[in-house]
DNA sequence: GCAGACGCGAAATATTATTGCGCATGCGGC
DNA sequence: GCCGCATGCGCAATAATATTTCGCGTCTGC
């Protein structure tokens, strides 16, 4: 099992990173109850492990503009991987795509999209995903309201589960 | 509008943080064109604006043993603010609920889960997610994999609406 | 019991953040 | 058209932080 290999130092290290990705070594250090040199040898260790992918500051879509986000449910009329592949690549070059999944069952692909207002996004919904290949269906669904947004990994299971 | 107050170097700062949210002050600076003096004044501005809300490591969950990643559709028996209300603070406090967004249309809630092992998620589903109140139809579907995950936000897009 | 590996902490050095200040630029009042 | 005033920049100095180097203790396996 991938953990296995982290002390309960190193998933406080995660965990305080995660929280605040730009804490100070040394307050990083005192908080896992370490000094500041091995606690940055193990961020480092972290890092190139894999652990930790990156660091990115949190940008409030809204502020931006961005009103709107939408989940787009997609079905292809096919699922060879040459098609998946090539509908993936477009999505990743879709701005307004933010995240695309490939599903099992009825459904095979959802998409979390943003736009800067609802027109915007119908012209990108007829003029771009309904035209793409292979698109056979779309449902859509506006979010309303948003209760909980990725508030990373949930330590306290990796806790519950390794003791 | 929102952002119509950001110059171009704000855009600028807003969109290098979003990429690496640990680079220092002096580099940021260097990359926007200004000396780090100024650069860090319209940082702390940008914080305090809410156009960056948090610094985060971008901590895998994969390799922290979370093996598998769930949208759950959720449908609930009636949609009382009373009821839609307490269904979001079930969810915020279940940890493997990862986002919890309210729809329109014939889904009330679509849920992004994470769970160590497919069993794990079914224990879920069935002694959490399915006794809660009011829940009256939960659709579920495996993510295969994902082709994009969160980007952050597309500042292409606002450079074109901004000129 | 002993050699090696590992990880810690302290001190020294380099890098960075942060503050204070003077200067240029652009805008409104007279 | 000229003069204050506000805004934002850059420079220089200081404080804080990151990062390297080194020596020490501990734990493991022989």
């Amino acid at each position: 099992m991938p953990g296995a290999k982290l002390d309960e130092i190193d998933r406080k290290i995660l965990a305080e990173l995660q929280a605040d990705g730009r804490m100070t070594n040394v307050e990083l250090a005192s908080r896992v109850g370490i000094s500041a040199p091995p606690c940055l040898r193990r961020v480092r260790t972290l890092e190139e492990a894999g652990y930790i992918r990156g660091y990115h500051a949190d940008v409030s879509p809204r502020e931006l503009g961005f009103e709107v986000a939408v989940f787009a449910m997609v079905g292809l009329d096919n699922q060879s991987e040459a098609a998946l592949s090539a509908f993936e690549a477009r999505c990743r070059a879709w701005p307004l795509v933010r995240e695309c999944h490939m599903l099992n069952g009825e459904i095979d692909f959802i998409l979390k999209c943003v736009a800067p207002d609802l027109s915007s996004f119908q012209s990108f919904l007829t003029e771009e995903l309904l035209r793409a290949d292979h698109v056979a269906s779309v449902k859509t669904s506006l979010v309303i309201r948003c209760a909980k947004d990725d508030p990373g990994v949930p330590f306290e299971v990796v806790e519950e589960r390794l003791g």
